[in-house]
DNA sequence: ATTTGATTTGTGGATTTTCACAAATGGGAG
DNA sequence: CTCCCATTTGTGAAAATCCACAAATCAAAT
């Protein structure tokens, strides 16, 4: 095969899509060549009739992400990331893929991009596989100039993201300009969210969830942010809101599904959280802010807030660490619950946990008597006894949400 | 009687207390001399059996409360104000109060003391009235010179005060010296409270429960500010601070009382407001920081804290002010509350009024549906059509606190 | 050892809450 | 006008709460 040399020099500065052509005719098939994120750079156009899965990728100018799903799933791009050699693929009909043959495009152990040869009008064979192997030989300068170009924008991008969260922008105006010369869709309404975890490279696992369409994301240590919107607002009524925030939780769901599958065992070692919606783009930095403070709460309350993401859902917990900092400026600490506690510790008594155990269940006596496993008499009796030893009626709302709230915050330190 | 010219001539430079002796031998009775604050300054020394009144004055170095209630409310103290003769005084035996003659020490308008002449052992008849006006005469010279004084150390005293009360101080002990040189008698613990009216010179309807053992007072404007003690700390238990709180409450009933007779028609036009018990000097900044609070949260949420006096009993009005500001400049609104409040205005309900006075019952539906006037079921109905519509549980103790906080803080403006 | 006082548990009955279901009301859209 | 839908009121039964009173338990003090 040593006349296979040079096989493509003729058209070594000519367009990567006459090479895709090229490649098309040498071996009678539908070509397509992609980037490492697997977005089409290329694509041979002999009109032939193709498969559901060629078709997408063309018209949406990225792989589906089902199917990348799939081949992931099946090792076959663990092994196009191992070998340099070309992979045979059999058909898988459910997410319309057919009968392929692909190559990674590699310098070095790096791989740049992918060629995808479909099997539709002769079968691709071993003979084949050299014209692949100088196929992608010649594309890498291609995918170089292109990466190039790509890694800068990437980069100008990475920045642009930072100064929307944190707020640096003039003006909407500007904002919305700037997006746009980097090629990134905003959409509102939006919300920030952040997955928050133990792990670095987190992204790797969830690549195809964070490239679908109306994400923008980015990371931060082992933190992953993102951009999440729901796609236009239709000026019907405020449920557009409800219905991102909706779209949040199940995008969540999703992560969380994927998560799972990959690590098992530390479902929990996972925390997400996210902002209220955003209308204008000036508004990132707060939405980037509630999430963060999602994530702060739910590292101080595990257990309180385990099944909240959204800051709107936070309830007192919103504001708790304000009101922390400032009982600490004004030295506050709340005498009643000081002597509840002294009375327990003097008396060998639960009086204080029967109270908050109480005020958890908003005032539920059976639920609380259940929980506390004692009778409901001695239920009621120690409510008295509380009621006597703080001076309170827990009758009285303000009182006893007052209470309640510095319950939650002696858990702070 | 011009040869009582030079009565008192011969003691013009001996003590005070001469002058009582000798005023007391010309009319053969006790004498008592006070200054414009019923202060004890001089009395005759005879040994004569005497009053309750007048032993009690001597006792006390003041004129004991009651009597001097009592004489205010005869208008014997308008009477000695306003003319310059002696007054004559029936006995009053409520107060332990014999039959008496008195003459204010006067120069020009203004009044410098009051001379007392008890009718022990010989009736005072109107041939007396010239031996007074003299005794009064002779009196005006030393009371002066006291009085310059009393004034200096009543100005270092106001200075002290607020030093004490804006925190300037830099230790206890400091703190603790210049009270000393300043004849402050200062007792732990104590507390700050303040009186509020539109009413100025309100000092002088209070006078007799101002001039008591153990308040220092200085007055801002129409505000009366006090440092209220219950007497030194017995070092049994926490219970004195107790004792201290609820000395405070009968104090400002006291007050209250006092300032309903004096203005029948207006009791809401006063306000009280104290802090939390200090032990030590240094905090009373702290302890008047939060009367004012009190004061604030009154005049914001008049009804809600109607009966609220102590900043320990203010429940979330505590920290309402604080969260409000935070609210503010996180530009935070509950879409929630919002979202009930639309539903309300576009089908004209009343559900955010029927989740209030739920929450202020601290959810019993009977109160509520009664406060209402609406039937149990209707108001069932509407409390799950509340959590429809606003997408919550009240029975989940987090949202039902902080929507509750947050009903409260929509009514800051 | 006895007493005292605080705490827990038990019993029973009046009252309140909860829930399901049905009927009446009343305003707005077709 | 009727129909539809949200709202209000009514009825009844099961469950939960509240209250008063009594008995049992237990630890600390005398």
């Amino acid at each position: 095969m040593s006349d296979a040399r040079g096989l493509f020099d003729h058209i070594k500065h000519g367009d990567i899509d006459e090479l895709a052509d090229a490649i098309g005719e040498l071996l009678q098939n539908p070509i397509t060549i992609e980037d490492a994120d697997h977005r089409l750079i290329a694509y041979s156009s002999h009109g032939d009739i193709t498969d559901q899965a060629r078709w997408s990728t063309i018209m949406g100018r990225r792989v589906p992400e089902r199917v990348l799903t799939r081949l992931w799933k099946d090792g076959v791009f663990q092994q196009l990331l191992t070998q340099a050699d070309p992979v045979h693929i059999p058909a898988k009909d459910e997410v319309g893929l057919g009968k392929r043959v692909a190559i990674a495009i590699r310098r070095g152990d790096e791989v740049l991009g992918y060629i995808w040869a479909q099997e539709l009008n002769r079968p691709i064979t071993r003979q084949d596989d050299e014209t692949l192997r100088q196929a992608a030989r010649a594309a890498v300068t291609r995918l170089l100039q292109r990466q190039g170009k790509r890694k800068a924008e990437e980069q100008r991008r990475k920045e642009f993201f930072w100064e929307l969260l944190l707020g640096n922008h003039q003006s909407e105006t500007a904002i919305l300009q700037k997006a746009e010369t980097l090629h990134l869709e905003l959409q509102a309404p939006y919300l920030v969210c952040i997955i928050d975890s133990d792990k670095s490279q987190l992204e790797q696992v969830l690549y195809p969830l964070l490239m679908r369409d109306r994400i923008i994301w980015g990371k931060d240590g082992n933190q992953l942010i993102m951009l999440l919107s729901n796609g236009p607002l239709q000026p019907k009524d405020a449920k557009d809101k409800n219905g991102l925030l909706s779209y949040a939780e199940s995008f969540w769901q999703e992560v969380s599904d994927k998560l799972y599958e990959r690590f098992p065992d530390q479902r929990e070692t996972f925390s997400f959280g996210y902002g209220r919606p955003c209308q204008a783009f000036m508004e990132s930095r707060r939405s980037y802010q509630e999430a963060m403070l999602v994530l702060q709460v739910k590292r101080l309350f595990p257990k309180e807030v385990e099944k909240i993401n959204g800051y709107h859902d936070l309830g007192i917990y919103r504001f708790l660490l304000t009101l922390k900092k400032w009982n600490n400026s004004e030295s506050y600490q709340n005498e009643r619950l000081r002597t509840l506690e002294s009375y327990d510790r003097d008396n060998q008594t639960n009086l204080l946990e029967t109270l908050e155990t109480f005020l958890d269940t908003t005032g539920k006596v059976n639920q609380t008597a259940q929980s506390l496993h004692i009778h409901i008499n001695t239920l009621s009796y120690r409510l008295r006894r509380i009621e006597e030893i703080m001076g309170i009626s827990l009758d009285d709302p303000n009182q006893r949400t007052a209470i309640y709230l510095e319950l939650k915050l002696r858990k702070l330190i």
